[in-house]
DNA sequence: GTCTATATTGCGATAGAC
DNA sequence: GTCTATCGCAATATAGAC
């Protein structure tokens, strides 16, 4: 076929386009203050295609957070893991996580729901378990692999997984999030998560104990599902 | 004397009680949507007296920011420190720094400077100067001196901080922010916290390498200062 | 564009401190 | 009695809402 073949879009491209205007406006003015129309004015067409795709403002939203977080991880499935080194794991994933929470969209998204979350408590408890929940489970999931192989001796991956998501959304994020400095460089991202790394890998790897008194660190079991 | 000494209050007292009803509009409201009148109702008096004392609301709130950062960090000098143990000592901080964290006065600065950070980058740059990026330094003081003591071996302190102070606002304290659960109890901060120390203090304090490409973890030494 | 809300300032009056 | 901090109110400016 030719050019000027101005065929119908696929329904996946269709919702693709409705998910990227909404992208632009939502993290552009925050959840609250963005209105369907002014996602429409992007866009094209009618107001009823996006209804009808996505049910409401709120179903447009968290489809478009999961979006970015099925795009995130997909890369990281753990069948494509199984083998490789636990660092080299990380690392990659460490250092993919900390582009993206940098990044525009999802300083965006964050802003949005810490600011709106009152407001809209079940959008962010939605954005919450697709986003920063399912990430956590992710590592969880590759600690669990390696606390099989012995490569690591802490007892609780979930949680494990939860500090390190934290120190991944740690101070840097912070000051991006309060627009005091750009997002990192691919040299600041390399170092700062490769320290993040090693204090993490050491951490859940035994080492020496250093006065612990609920017996040796690293081998507690918590209850905590964080 | 008897009741009616209707006495005026020193200049100390006025002040606290100036920040104290600041705080209390400041943190249910928001800094934006706080007016001085609404403080003036609270307190009582003229607003004169509150320019006279802070210059303006963004002096007010950066002071009350400063004082919280204060009394937190008062009772962790680094004289009244020096010789004890580096884990007892961290795990006090650490479990002080999440009950704070958590708690309504700072979970409402939090929220306020996410959200208005746009509009008043300056009150941004402060409020994180004093308050998370003076804990972390704090933290940083601790570990040069355990460094010098050969209890740690990390090379880069500020950046090992930074990733302790990253742990401890964490997913836990996202949830919290996020209105997804409420202030954790002191067990849930001694269980979650206890898990981070251990971690930390196994990353920052050598422990086997797991095939580390740049020199053995911990003892690479890095520019940041986050 | 208008219009309201509110941050910020000015100033005379007053009430305790000394 | 003087002195100073605070008060109460009014005026101005301005940013954001509609």
């Amino acid at each position: 076929m030719t050019a000027a073949a101005a065929k119908r879009p696929t329904p996946d491209q269709r919702r693709a386009a409705m998910l990227n205007a909404a992208a632009a406006v939502f993290f552009e003015q925050g959840y609250a203050a963005t209105s369907i129309d002014a996602i429409i004015e992007r866009l094209g067409g009618s107001k009823r295609t996006i209804y009808n795709e996505f049910g409401n403002k709120e179903g447009l939203f968290t489809a478009l957070v999961s979006e970015i977080a099925d795009r995130a991880l997909s890369e990281f499935e753990i069948d494509k893991i199984k083998g490789r080194n636990l660092r080299e794991t990380l690392l990659d994933f460490s250092r993919h996580m900390m582009r993206l929470y940098t990044a525009p969209p999802l300083i965006g998204v964050y802003r949005s729901i810490v600011t709106e979350a009152h407001r809209f408590p079940e959008l962010a408890r939605t954005v919450y378990e697709r986003g920063p929940g399912r990430a956590t489970h992710r590592i969880a999931e590759f600690l669990e692999a390696a606390a099989c192989n012995g490569e690591i001796q802490f007892g609780n991956c979930q949680l494990a997984a939860a500090h390190l998501i934290g120190m991944l959304r740690g101070n840097f994020h912070l000051s991006v999030v309060l627009g005091l400095r750009p997002a990192p460089s691919e040299e600041e991202i390399d170092e700062y998560v490769g320290s993040i790394i090693d204090i993490f890998l050491n951490g859940v790897t035994g080492g020496q104990s250093h006065g612990a008194k609920n017996g040796a660190p690293g081998i507690r079991r918590q209850k905590s599902d964080v």
